[in-house]
DNA sequence: ATGTAC
């Protein structure tokens, strides 16, 4: 692997590396991989590691995004955003997009992540950090209380029927307008408004709804989390005053997905497609990299399938608003109305999507896989809500238990270099087996103390897996995707008062 | 990420 990097992997500028056609076998294109120095030296240390032989059948994420190069119908390049980290066949970062003109292109459940839709959605309020220092222990208890985290959490809230689940998967957030728990102004300001169209209930198997059913409204576990925050430095003024954020002004993070209804869909579409791959001549360098025709019918129906997933976690990340606001304003004594609890966004960072794209001087209608990566448009795309036409879609990247999280904000060269893409967090250093033997998790309690942190998790290994240490440091991804002019900061937050499971 | 395994 050493001398393969060497032969392959160049830098080609301060903020960007190539992977050569040659890299692994039958690479289409090249890779490419956006990392400063710092965050190279991780990929090259986690690619030694794997030549070393102790990690089993262990794919680094260098060798991962140029397999990904090497699938049929691949244009421009595999792309590694600068928080890559190795994944389910694709890498967890990893940007790639498919003519969808072109008959041979592919689909692949690995593209998209076992949490479809996984995603991020951000609240403002008009409380201000001095309101929320004095109740901070209560608001995080609150949250807890309100919200339901952890494995197996139960549903306090939504559908009862199957008739409930179809519609839920069929109209996204429009179910949850109709039934009371958003906002009519919520809708506009999530990525596809909330309800993806092409998305077909009867592509979802019985089971995943069942699991889907009793999972409505819940936050889930591993990095998933409800946090308040601050925002504690603006770096462009004009921008943050249109997300309507200054200095001090308390918001909160939402960050979960399709729960176990998304998972249930992903391993089924896996399955299916690993039976069939022979007889559908579609090689692949991993049997991870799975996949299928987007024009076949296995194709279609798993992407049906997975716009309705997404729905699901627009209708999850939905309810869990509502009962956050709920948990605000008990904490305030005022209505979530009062406290101007308006979203600022909600974004996507596991789906693929049906955009189109300029590729060397002609739109193409591409199938645009990102995996632990945010889509991020540049100014005046018309797929950005109205109110932010002249900054950009805004990017919602969460740091980890005790760190910083950021709103980025699209621009034009990310359109050209990325397809209108960016980093999804702080992307992890460690995997989560290795954070349990290496941290203690009394002592990330204790940093939390000092941060002055208000955390309430539901199961304490967890404090150990979500350590910071155990992940990249957040500012070096930021950094080098402002460099790499993919996105620019807008505001940075601090954590206040955290839920996880 | 995940009723963390068929």
């Amino acid at each position: 692997m050493e001398s393969l990097v060497n032969k392959y992997v160049k830098r080609t500028s301060p903020t960007s590396l190539v992977i050569g056609k040659g890299f692994v076998p039958n690479m289409n294109v090249p890779g490419k991989v956006f990392a400063n120095s710092t965050l190279e030296k991780l990929l090259l240390d986690e690619a030694s590691e794997i030549a070393s032989g102790s990690t089993g059948s262990f794919i680094p994420s260098l060798a991962q995004v140029a397999n990904v190069a090497a699938l049929p119908g691949i244009v421009g390049e595999s792309i590694a955003m600068p928080d890559v980290h190795s994944g389910y066949g694709f890498a967890i970062g990893n940007v790639a997009a498919f003519d969808m003109d072109n008959p041979s292109s592919i689909v692949s459940p690995g593209g998209v992540g076992f949490d479809i839709n996984c995603g991020v959605r951000m609240l403002r309020t008009n409380l201000k950090e001095e309101d929320v220092r004095p109740v901070q222990e209560q608001l995080a208890q609150n949250l807890f209380d309100h919200v339901p985290v952890g494995v197996g959490s139960k549903s306090l809230i939504g559908a009862r029927t199957y008739s409930d689940i179809d519609q839920i998967l069929n109209y996204g957030i429009d179910w949850a307008l109709r039934e009371g728990y958003a906002w009519p102004e919520d809708k506009e300001l999530c990525e596809e408004q909330g309800r993806i169209v092409k998305a077909d209930a009867n592509h979802v198997s019985q089971k995943a709804k069942g699991r889907g059913m009793s999972q409505l409204g819940t936050l889930g576990a591993g990095n998933h989390y409800a946090e308040v925050q601050v925002v504690d430095e603006v770096f462009d003024a004009t921008s943050a005053a249109v997300l309507g954020l200054e200095k001090g002004t308390v918001c909160m993070m939402i960050h979960s997905g399709s729960r176990g209804l998304g998972h249930q869909i992903a391993s089924e579409t896996v399955t299916k497609m690993e039976s069939l791959q022979e007889q559908m001549g579609i090689q692949v360098n991993d049997r991870q990299l799975v996949c299928a025709r987007i024009q076949s019918k296995e194709g279609e129906e798993y992407l049906s399938a997975m716009n309705a997933a997404a729905n699901f976690a627009y209708a999850n990340r939905s309810i869990m608003t509502f009962l956050a606001r709920q948990a605000f304003a008990k904490t305030f004594n005022a209505t979530p109305d009062d406290l101007d609890m308006n979203l600022v966004y909600d974004v996507s960072h596991n789906i693929a999507k049906e955009e189109m794209h300029l590729l060397n001087g002609e739109v193409r209608r591409l199938l645009v896989h990102r995996k632990g990566a945010t889509r991020a448009f540049g100014p005046f795309h018309p797929l950005i809500p109205t109110a932010y036409q002249t900054i950009g879609q805004p990017a919602l990247v969460g740091g980890t238990m005790g760190t910083a999280s950021y709103v980025l904000l699209g621009t034009d060269e990310g359109m050209k270099t990325a397809f209108g893409s960016t980093c999804h967090g702080a992307g992890r250093a460690l995997s989560r087996s290795k954070s349990r033997a290496m941290i203690d998790s009394m002592d990330v309690a204790e940093r939390l103390r000092e941060a002055n942190v208000s955390a309430r998790v539901a199961s304490s290994h967890l404090l150990a897996e979500e350590a910071p240490q155990s992940y990249k440091d957040v500012f070096e991804v930021v950094q080098t995707c402002e460099e790499a002019k993919l996105s620019r900061a807008a505001v940075r937050m601090k954590p206040v008062a955290v839920a996880k499971g």
